[in-house]
DNA sequence: AAGAAACGAGAGCACCGCTCTTGACGAATG
DNA sequence: CATTCGTCAAGAGCGGTGCTCTCGTTTCTT
């Protein structure tokens, strides 16, 4: 209909672009507690009650941030497993770990915002778990990939009969895939997030230094894990 | 010297004892960010200004409840591991793994104060790193003892030479272990507690309902991976 | 041009952590 | 026994927070 919107709304979309911006700079400095609706007005030179125009509540501007940095880690991994050749999976694999490592890594409150403890009385909206998925659906396709290709061992682990049905939902993200892969393709998937929070939260302080390559390794353990030939 | 302290100093341990045990009921139903100082003077029928008379800020009150948490968390697993026969090593870490997780489940606010994201602006003191190590401690002797018996297997994932100096902190936990186990070792704990993490902080909403099993098959998977015979 | 919608500013509410002062109380000392 | 001294609860207050409401202005729509 009308490409050019009126001046309101467009002047509209860039403080809703500013106000993000400038949260997303709180958020990496300070923290997701330290973020405030007020200090991001200050900033503005506006007084606190307008920024209410733009976002209802700070919860709403929070959602805003999780979106964005669900898909700010799912692109950075979705680009870099892209440019990996598509039949060395264990080197898809260990691309995409480090892929999350590194955003995690630059980006420790964010991360802390996506995979931390749930900010309390925030409740976060279905919008969020869509923007969820883009980092599970690429480790989800390497795994089907693999799977198909015949590069993926079952363990001698066998899942119990119980967790038939529970197989189901995750299958999703890894079409044609038997149920003995995917319970070890959960277990890496979590791992990988294990490290990270480790990482990121600082349980490794004193104890581990050179994280980048303890990384790498605990890693290609998992690959093993999940049934790729090392 | 005095057994029978003052009946000044009886009385203040008996109102810092309310105040903790007030605290944690407030951190349980409302979480780290809902601990108010004023909400526990309330509750104690005190101005909230008397409270700084028994702990000096709310980072110290929080520091209590950190290190309280961890002694229950590995006050826990260490009762439950005992529990095994010693030489059933996969029973032994299945059943610490278990122990772990059951505590966290039933205390996920306490959980997510441990492990999960720092709160701002909170930086922990040292006493919290003593407390912390109970756990680990556990799971380090069940590594040990297994491959003292000779019931570990080393991967065919050789850990990198660089890491040969980095395994010296770690192995502290688990004395006369080769390093390649001491890396498998790590990758099983972070995958326990990274489980634990999605499961608590609400990762697996909507997408899988018998946690119980799934753990236990995953925990079995990384015994497979900590070298432990299935 | 007139009405409607959106907007920024300001005051205000209830809450927070924390500080400082004041007056009451109890215990040890002279 | 009387006094000094340390501990205590209470209150007022500071600067901060999220959020609501009102008011006068600006901008878009009809």
């Amino acid at each position: 209909m009308t490409a050019s919107r009126t001046a309101r709304e467009r002047v509209r979309a860039e403080l809703i672009r500013e106000i993000t911006d400038i949260a997303r700079r709180q958020l990496a400095t300070e923290g997701a507690g330290g973020l405030s609706l007020r200090a991001v007005a200050r900033e503005m030179g506006m007084v606190s009650s307008a920024i209410y125009r733009y976002f209802p509540s700070r919860d709403d501007l929070l959602t805003t941030l999780i979106i964005d940095g669900y898909n700010a880690v799912g692109e950075a991994v979705e680009r870099a497993e892209a440019a990996c050749p598509r039949d060395d999976f264990t080197g898809r694999w260990l691309t995409a770990c480090h892929a999350v490592r590194d955003w995690a890594v630059a980006h420790p409150h964010e991360y802390a915002l996506l995979y931390g403890s749930p900010v309390p009385g925030y409740h976060a909206p279905q919008d969020t778990i869509a923007a969820r998925i883009r980092d599970v659906t690429v480790l989800g396709r390497i795994v089907s990939d693999a799977w198909n290709a015949g590069a993926l061992r079952a363990s001698a682990v066998e899942p119990p009969a119980e967790l038939e049905a529970e197989a189901a939902g995750l299958r999703e993200h890894m079409p044609g895939v038997p149920d003995v892969i995917v319970w070890q393709a959960l277990t890496a998937w979590t791992s990988l997030y294990g490290w990270l929070s480790f990482e990121v939260f600082g349980q490794f302080n004193g104890t581990l230094e050179d994280r980048h390559t303890a990384f790498d390794h605990s890693m290609r353990l998992m690959a093993a894990t999940m049934g790729l030939a090392q």
